[in-house]
DNA sequence: TTGAAACATGAACCACTATTCAACTTAGAA
DNA sequence: TTCTAAGTTGAATAGTGGTTCATGTTTCAA
């Protein structure tokens, strides 16, 4: 991003992901412009899902012109691509931002699957348009869970380091635990929101807790 | 299923969900046909995707003439549609029939996950399709889930009741369960297969049995 | 103030592919 | 064997929507 030209334009929304060269917008009524856009289109894409969702639409929304949209990029695939990106950098920011304080690993855990609920209930349309990236954009998709893999895997670690946690927990605990969060926040995020966030998150907490199995005899 | 024709002939792959009327093969020869064409749209779907797939190629992969499709189907749709049911149902009686000999409740639990895994490395396709239909064929995709899940909490019901497990359990646990398998299914058997079922299995058994907290002090 | 670079506009273009259909062939009951 | 329903065929149709582009407008540095 070396363009200092009205950096203060810049979104910091979708600020984060390299984009082609020669498009960027260059005054400040570009950037808001490309901003429309990209706000018009996270809408649509989440409404309307990849193949139902249409440049007019999109524009439409934006308030703008059809053809203003190759103004800023080069093709939807790109503008679905960049916009995965960024919706992926959201969650992870949010997510972090939410684990601040906490006393134990596993209160940390319970932490992050309660702002990725709170997260995916919130922006129904980035929870649709990351799920849809498995076919529209499978590398980014993949990036996605692989880092979120990553950071989770590194959390147990610290556990494990602090005693908080088993020593024994490896790349597969964090999928397991990425999966338990997902299909949840689908469940009680997304689908339907009759069961309180903190409710959830005590229920998967208390299998990373002390599991399901009964009461030794 | 009324018509008793050529029954012999029905696919007991494809067999198990409701059909558009007056659709149906009626002779061997287009049952013949008719199995070619869903043979043909699974690889096709699974390879390419719904949108990126076509019916000329569905076709040509069977064998048939373009128009040919449209003697059993009435659109491209439809036919996702009845792949979905099919492969849900599919899925279903796979993990089910590798669930028969268990001494305990979380030993079954790892045998379906293990099922599972070991079904989404030999079907890849059918993975993918479920997947897709998220956004191509919600309601199935709804149902899928929803009666996975059902059946996940009915067996962890009866395992409250012979006190292999703990007696709070509720639709939440089903779902944490269900995600954690389709995580570690696309993660382990999609995605690569450098960890055998049985160890992917195990971890996950270990945070149903124990969860992932450290040893009590 | 001014002129060149940015930006905006939307009609037209164009490629793609799901679906139709009328002519033709095959199956199998009577 | 015969005759009709069932099945096959692929060229033609038709609708869609992504992308281009020539023209007009706005911005802003000099």
């Amino acid at each position: 991003m070396e363009n200092a030209v009205s950096r203060d334009f810049m979104a910091t929304k979708y600020s984060d992901h390299v984009e082609s060269k020669d498009k960027q917008p260059r005054t400040a009524r570009g950037f808001k412009t490309k901003r429309k856009l990209l706000d018009a289109a996270a809408l649509e894409f989440g409404e309307k899902g990849f193949h139902e969702a249409s440049i007019t639409g999109i524009t439409q929304r934006a308030g703008t012109a059809l053809g203003s949209f190759y103004t800023y990029f080069d093709s939807k695939d790109e503008l679905f691509s960049a916009l995965v990106k960024d919706m992926s950098a959201r969650v992870k920011t949010h997510a972090g931002s939410a684990m601040t304080e906490w006393e134990d690993a596993l209160e940390r855990e319970k932490l992050a699957l309660k702002a990725f609920m709170n997260f995916a209930r919130e922006h129904k349309e980035i929870y649709r348009i990351i799920d849809e990236a498995e076919f529209v954009d499978p590398e980014s998709y993949r990036s996605h869970y692989q880092e979120t893999a990553a950071r989770i895997a590194e959390r147990l670690q610290e556990g494990s380091v602090t005693g908080d946690l088993r020593d024994d927990l490896e790349e597969a605990h964090a999928w397991a635990i990425m999966g338990m969060n997902v299909f949840l926040g689908l469940r009680y995020g997304i689908w339907s929101e009759d069961k309180p966030a903190e409710e959830v998150a005590a229920i998967a907490n208390g299998i990373l807790a002390q599991g399901i199995a009964g009461p030794k005899i």
